[in-house]
DNA sequence: CAAAAAATATGACAAAAATCATATTTAAGA
DNA sequence: TCTTAAATATGATTTTTGTCATATTTTTTG
């Protein structure tokens, strides 16, 4: 579904949205251990985050990164665009290009109606929303 | 969602499927063609799925690919397995090993139900019936 | 039985994704 | 202003996936 760069991507910022904030930064290493992703490879992609908007950082001593007040609206399917790029997680099942559903592909019937549902979800879930969610209990730690 | 491997494994098994019976068999350049998938590429996977008896094979001059009745019956999930392995389709959208819905992983509420849905389609429709739905105009050729 | 037509086995090569390493830049604080 | 702690930039390496090439085996048929 998600390549490993965005599902690392998701856990990390949604690890910042719960435990960082502008007055709590967090540095790579305490962000890499706790949602078990390598640490040189994490911090390739939080560099690449931040670069887009998502995440925030800071450099120097007292740095780290975090999200600003606006990034906890940040949606997940915002996250698996900037890392994956939108075709991915649009696709048809078979790769087809012009599968549609007036042009449907031989399995569009068995997935299409499912996958809408799923992005849709993506498309209007923030950061702060699964922050909330795993705050009350209704998912689980750790990532 | 699948590897490219398995999406053209399921391809060129449907292909067989409504272009070939035993006394019509196909020859790898006339599947590899028609659902465009480089030849020396997909005879391997032809191969493959011969050797797990999703497909059948003989050598020879009038030999070739083709389905015998029963494997019209294979389900589309077979073959994903077949290819892929279970654990890509079980896996949870983060790829956390415990994610469940007794555990939930923090995204689990925005997929699992639908990813029910499709790994249930996928487990109970045959290559038969795909065939009859492509047959009666209910999805495009080509693949 | 020989020739030809097919799959099969094997492995080399290429591209993409994931991972690791390190030198550079920035900012804080003594 | 110097030292130090942090991100950043860059790129090398490894692993996985996808692709290509070819020699071998099997089967049919003349």
């Amino acid at each position: 579904m998600f390549s490993n760069t965005t599902k690392y991507a998701i856990k990390a910022s949604l690890y910042l949205a719960i435990h960082s904030s502008k007055e709590a930064k967090l540095v790579i290493k305490d962000i890499a251990e706790p949602i078990n992703v390598p640490q040189a490879y994490i911090a390739k992609i939080l560099q690449s985050l931040s670069k887009k908007g998502i995440i925030s950082s800071t450099r120097g001593p007292k740095g780290g990164f975090y999200l600003s007040s606006n990034q906890f609206q940040t949606k997940i399917m915002d996250i698996v665009e900037a890392v994956d790029g939108e075709e991915r997680i649009n696709s048809c099942l078979l790769s087809l290009e012009k599968c549609n559903s007036e042009n449907p592909c031989s399995l569009h019937h068995l997935a299409y109606k499912e996958k809408q549902i799923i992005n849709t979800n993506l498309r209007l879930t923030t950061l702060e929303e699964l922050r909330n969610h795993v705050l009350s209990g209704k998912s689980v730690l750790p990532l």
